[in-house]
DNA sequence: GACCTTTTTAGACAAAGTCTAGAAATCAAC
DNA sequence: GTTGATTTCTAGACTTTGTCTAAAAAGGTC
């Protein structure tokens, strides 16, 4: 793990070391509340400005995505591979789509002076009644 | 506008009217702070509350959609047709899309127990370097 | 007009995230 | 190993968006 960070060029300190271990143990969707309650219950006591500074260091170095799908907090995707969402607004569960399955194809040109940065899609569910 | 919200179901108070010309005067992206700012400055003093339960009833009437493409705030749209979105992650703008500019075919199988309730494209762009 | 229900108000409150100044850790050079 | 510069962490204060609350005001029905 902490060669990992390294190749991303993110110095491994203990703390992100430890952040790291958690989030990158499976693919999951994880928020930084998350993160703090996990870190803090299995490892060394981290505050709350570190998580959030790591989570935003994480992303910006591409070891893992955000993804905003509610807009009460943002989730922090460790499988950074070409992937969309399921987002159950019932359970507030999210489920990776592989971006295969969805067939999007031919997107429409880009606003002047902008480029793309990525394609978001966000296939939203209800419980069935 | 009274006769429309009424169609909606919605009692079209004072307040709501007002909110409502706002939202409904051509197709836009307008955050709940913008709406209180703009309702406040044109109309009569409207508390937040009002705004946020508003357009939380007009969301729920299906009178506008609401956009979560920031994590820190809600977009309201008053275009309810079915779109997409470029979203520039510099000037915090919004941009429709046509559904049809976006070739989306042959979403996956949903999840056990789940109904679609939206399919939700978004186009993150930033500004060409 | 009376009465009941809904809506609004304005400030308090909550939650997620950001800021800050000082302490601690890291890094590079010697 | 020491020194000094830089980076990172801490813990609480602070900010922003949105929600709650109790009382007043407005709306609707008879």
């Amino acid at each position: 793990m902490i060669a990992r960070l390294k190749q991303a060029g993110v110095t491994p300190t203990q703390q992100r070391v430890e952040i790291a271990q958690i989030l990158f143990a499976k693919p999951q969707h994880l928020s930084a509340e998350q993160v703090l309650a996990i870190v803090n219950s299995e490892s060394s006591l981290v505050s709350k400005a570190t998580v959030y500074n790591t989570l935003g260091l994480f992303a910006s170095k591409g070891l893992l995505s955000e993804v905003i799908v509610d807009p009460t907090k943002v989730f922090y995707d460790s499988n950074t591979s070409s992937h969309h969402h399921f987002y159950n607004v019932d359970s507030g569960e999210l489920i990776d789509v592989d971006s295969e399955a969805v067939n999007l194809s031919n997107l429409p040109p880009l606003p002047e002076g902008t480029e793309a940065e990525a394609v978001d899609v966000i296939i939203r569910v209800r419980q069935s009644s």
